[in-house]
DNA sequence: AGCATATGCCAACACTTGTTGACTTTTCGA
DNA sequence: TCGAAAAGTCAACAAGTGTTGGCATATGCT
């Protein structure tokens, strides 16, 4: 077996860097303060991730696993994408990291960019759905808004509404983006 | 008339205080950068505001204004809501700010919760809504993703969809979140 | 004009940040 | 057992932060 030591001080940096930076955000979130929360020098963030940006790259980095939504009927899919999203976020904090530095950190949100308009997209345009850059962008303002309400502004009740009840308000509403004909009168 | 000069140098630096708040986030806006941009002395800013924090405070307030839809058909009080929240949006960043700020700042977290929770349940409450809260929250989701989304993040086409069309989108949403009943099976 | 006051600038402070290099301790194979 | 490599510690650095006090300048009243 290679180094066991180190990575698990490595493995323990990672955990308390995701921890600081999605409670703290990117800036207010320091070296000395993760390497505190590791039990461990400052000096050794620095020698197992190279730089604070890097370390958060690496704290940051994650799949989106979208599900696979072929062999969903279409006035279902919406409740299917909304459950998936809400259990993958409640799961682990690395979309709340990500979400929280989005905002004002450029690289984070390029990234965030990539999972919900990069891939979804991509994913309409299989299934052959009309306009699916602006159906993917549509869901993505209400997947998003509700995490940003739920997990970082605190909003009651909706922080503590339920997962199915959240299914079941917000279900509805990304179908409709899915399906529905555009309603711009033109 | 009362001191004319130093209202001018007090409302340059709110003005590029707002501008840089909205920009870069609080932790990332400058005192300096903010004096650079109003072309002043970064002491200045401590004369005239006192700390970094009331600065933001000042630069943050601002009214919701929220329409009066006790007129409106029930029908069309979804898009009247979201044409007005996406114009005030429009007009000044002051939301911007505050949003952007509200991610990493638990006071400014706080007066978001003010807004969008505190004005619009009561709000609902008066208009004999059932379950005022939750319905103002799910609105809240989706007022505020979209705003993330086109101003913040910059997903695109969101941020470039017209007015209209985002009207025509949003609007059913949020007539849904405010007149539906509720579609848990409980 | 003369002076008090408002307005502005400069230099420095105390502090925190990410980051670095030299040094010590531990680990572990030959 | 010995010694090189890995792992960890310590103190310090350069840069940038909010903030402060002293000093110069301009303004406006009598």
């Amino acid at each position: 077996m290679a180094e066991k030591k180190s990575d698990r001080t490595r493995a323990a940096i990672l955990a308390a860097a995701r921890e600081r930076f999605g409670a703290d955000g990117y800036e207010r979130a320091t070296i000395r303060a993760i390497a505190a929360d590791a039990a461990i020098d400052p000096a050794m963030v620095m020698r197992y991730y190279g730089s604070k940006e890097k370390l958060f790259a690496a704290a940051a980095e994650f799949d989106v696993r979208l599900p696979d939504l072929s062999g969903v009927p279409r006035e279902q899919a919406g409740e299917v994408l909304v459950r998936h999203l809400v259990e993958r976020w409640e799961e682990d904090d690395t979309l709340r990291v990500l979400l929280r530095t989005a905002v004002t950190n450029e690289s984070a949100a390029e990234r965030m960019r990539q999972v919900f308009i990069g891939q979804l997209t991509p994913a309409f345009e299989r299934a052959a759905v009309d306009q699916p850059a602006v159906r993917a962008g549509l869901i993505a303002t209400q997947a998003l808004g509700f995490a940003l309400c739920r997990y970082i502004l605190v909003f009651e009740p909706i922080a503590t509404l339920s997962t199915d009840r959240a299914v079941a308000w917000l279900g509805p509403t990304i179908t409709r983006y899915l399906t529905a004909p555009d309603p711009s009168h033109v």
